[in-house]
DNA sequence: TATATATTTAGGCAAATGTCTAAATACTTT
DNA sequence: AAAGTATTTAGACATTTGCCTAAATATATA
């Protein structure tokens, strides 16, 4: 889980994501939506790569990346808990 | 939000969390479950503080320190809006 | 085969991060 | 007022992060 915070602790990062919210993009597509160079971009996609919220499937001379959201899922578990027990004793 | 991620991007933070969640703490208290020094704690409930996760109330000597669960509202808004690839509107 | 296109890898650099010890600040107690 | 307790601030250090340019790799096309 601390892959994925730290890959979402980033702007440009959480940019790319809500991109690929939209549609599957290559990572030139995914480049030519920011002003910082192509290497930087496929670093960031590396880190998202690592933390599983992308996948990449090499598509011919192409690269399509894609978000797998399902990695939230333990993340918003978490969050929900640890604000729940808060809830929990001032509720009771 | 940016300063939120980057607060849950370290598992000491995450743990101080957890611990808080349980009851209000004191920065000793805090410490004490933790073999880190006490300013590097002391620096840790700064930017958890900072990223407005915790509360700080000075009680005479001492500074109690309680979760301010709000401030993950706005995140698992982001988080489930992300996740929801089928509905692409993104609403303010 | 040679050239163009898409993307990553390598290496370097400045800034940010997480840790420490020592010192400073603030409050309490004697 | 002096001493003790709680916490933070200051300064230093190694590591990580985010960015860059140049080079390498892989594929497509003439």
């Amino acid at each position: 889980m601390n892959l994925l915070f730290k890959a979402l602790g980033d702007p440009t990062r959480r940019e790319i994501i809500e991109l690929l919210r939209k549609r599957d993009m290559n990572a030139g597509e995914i480049a030519d939506h920011f002003s910082i160079s192509k290497p930087s971009i496929s670093h960031h996609l590396d880190l998202l790569r690592q933390a599983n919220v992308v996948i990449s499937i090499k598509e011919g001379q192409f690269i399509t990346y894609s978000l797998n959201t399902t990695v939230f899922d333990e993340m918003v578990k978490w969050v929900i808990e640890v604000s729940d027990k808060k809830n929990k004793k001032t509720k009771k």
